[in-house]
DNA sequence: GTGAAAGCGCTAACAA
DNA sequence: TTGTTAGCGCTTTCAC
């Protein structure tokens, strides 16, 4: 069996509210003492429990966090980063992958509760009443992770979808390109709504609002981004450039440029956003709109921790900016499309 | 605060004891009594706390899985299955991220022991002796993942990697390829060096190896993979064909032929191993060996589970096999790529 | 400085 | 069929 706390007490010659004192570092115990049960600790290679200590009121140091799917490499890498701070904060994270289903979301998050985590990162997509409510009567820390449900008083970390929009489709004219065309994902997010307000705004700024009332798509798979793409670029007036609200769209674009046999950058440019590992992955290299995962991990691990350590409720928004990484996916519109309108 | 065992053991007018029996359905209770305690149940909305039941000696019901990098595509498929089949089984899983680091995996251990969790799945890469040591110390059902740890008595669920590398071989020689090179990555991985012996074996048999012996690379990165690759095509005697040992190296050998305007796969083709969500993404989607991660993840989690409430220690390797998904970086070698060795 | 004892929420004999 | 009670390993007053 595992050494408890009474082994390493008889060891010592202690009482056990002793070793406890010295595994907390409270009260005030003689060094001599604290020596001697850190000896014995060590020797019996003792590991206190912290289910025990949990129950007494104490945390268990493990949080949940709920996102829509593991297996997508944005939320990979968001997973990854959130548990490197929690484990530097001492913390460990059980991760849930909710198909962005209501009903997993909720049996995670009883689950979650049943095993007293400490609190919940929610990352998941789609806002469903029923999940907040649920997440309201359940009295435990929540964070957001790029998402706002505004109906819950919790603390969020944000990107500013709307500013990366209007970067990437600035970018785009700015590289005088005016057949601007949008792919976007689901218009229920709300982040997909920004990525799309922003892309709007850049192009209405720049008096090209008229093209994108009749190139906006809306796709949610590789291959949808695809067809979809193949069909804008058979039109009649095809865009030279196109804005995806995430890269795994863009790939779609890629994949439909190189079935039509368009070249990219020299005929079309493509922008994507998140800049995933996807992004330095295809050929070419994606322009895209980098979120800063690692610090939107670290910042909302801290907003939850603190909320945890302090009790402190809060709606606290943390935004962060986004930055446009230029790759080889985009340039200067050549004659050759512009050609295409004319012919 | 949330109810307990005793607010719904007042309010159904019963002891607690009842309440344990109804929740574990275990003893002989009246129905009357159960339908009265389960409605009291859900009225005061009560979650057995797990932390409480697991002093008493029972489970965790949580697991947790070691792995070099979450981030990684292919070890985020794999925790996502994983993931899956644990949420079906009513366990909880903590991953952990090691970087093939001796010292996180030794701390993420004694964590995990601390919490204490059911059992751990280890697809972490390289065999620490020190932590193959530290496992075996603590008293904790272990499955390994696609990895053997010879000094540890445990379940695996294995990858015949050695079939892996042959098939994917075999498939470039019967396509006319003579000239394949390898870029492998660290050949500390046993099943790597599995993957490796297949191609050997697969030139072997065809009578090609003089070949192997002087194309045969290591690269850890994309970068590396690509810088490598160049230099294959800038030699004497270029490769028409690469067999890389993951997808992130064919990544690399991508790049590379697109670098030196090299097309695929009419003059370079190219296979991966993993078949990871990159294959499908790169242009032109690439030709990998596919492990069977979801069934491998399914069948680890089941091992486990068996050791864990069956109690029994095993040492059973279950070995699946891969399958060549042929995509469009394979092709003949034509007369032109052939011809480079004249020129 | 140190220890005795109550209690966290639940399980599992053992009684009744 | 149901209840009493002694833990599980730890924390935390409160005495000494």
């Amino acid at each position: 069996m595992k050494p408890t706390i009474y082994d390493v007490a008889k060891e010592a010659g202690v009482s056990i509210a002793t070793v406890s004192k010295v595994l907390n570092r409270v009260g005030r115990i003689s060094d001599e003492t604290i020596k001697r049960v850190e000896r014995v600790m060590k020797e019996l290679q003792y590991q206190p429990s912290v289910v025990a200590s949990a129950l007494t009121g104490k945390q268990t140091y493990t949080i949940g966090m709920l996102l829509p799917d593991l297996a997508n490499p944005y939320f990979a890498e968001v997973a990854r980063h959130v548990e490197d701070r929690a484990n530097q904060l001492g913390y460990s994270v059980i991760i849930c992958s909710t198909d962005n289903n209501v009903e997993k979301e909720s049996n995670y998050i009883s689950l979650l509760n049943q095993k007293s985590v400490d609190g919940l990162i929610i990352a998941t997509g789609i806002q469903h009443e029923q999940t907040s409510q649920h997440i309201m009567k359940q009295q435990i820390p929540v964070a957001l992770f790029a998402r706002d449900f505004p109906s819950l008083v919790v603390d969020a970390v944000l990107l500013d979808d709307f500013l990366g929009g209007y970067q990437a489709t600035k970018h785009l004219i700015d590289l005088g390109h005016e057949r601007i065309a949008m792919i976007a994902e689901n218009e229920e997010y709300l982040s997909a709504q920004e990525r799309i307000r922003g892309y709007c705004q850049a192009m209405e700024d720049a008096g090209l609002s008229e093209y994108t009332r009749r190139k906006t798509v809306y796709s949610f798979t590789i291959e949808g981004a695809k067809q979809n793409v193949i069909q804008l670029l058979d039109s009649l007036d095809p865009p030279t450039a196109i804005f995806t609200t995430n890269d795994i769209l863009a790939i779609g674009a890629i994949q439909a440029a190189y079935e039509c046999r368009i070249s990219i950058p020299d005929e079309l440019s493509i922008v994507g956003f998140d800049d995933t590992i996807l992004s330095r992955i295809v050929t070419p290299p994606l322009t895209s709109v980098r979120q800063p995962i690692q610090e939107m991990g670290i910042q909302v691990m801290d907003l939850l921790v603190q909320e945890i350590e302090q009790k402190k409720r809060g709606r606290r928004k943390i935004v962060l900016l986004p930055e446009l990484i230029i790759r080889k996916s985009t340039g200067k519109p050549t004659r050759r499309s512009r050609a295409i309108k004319e012919g």
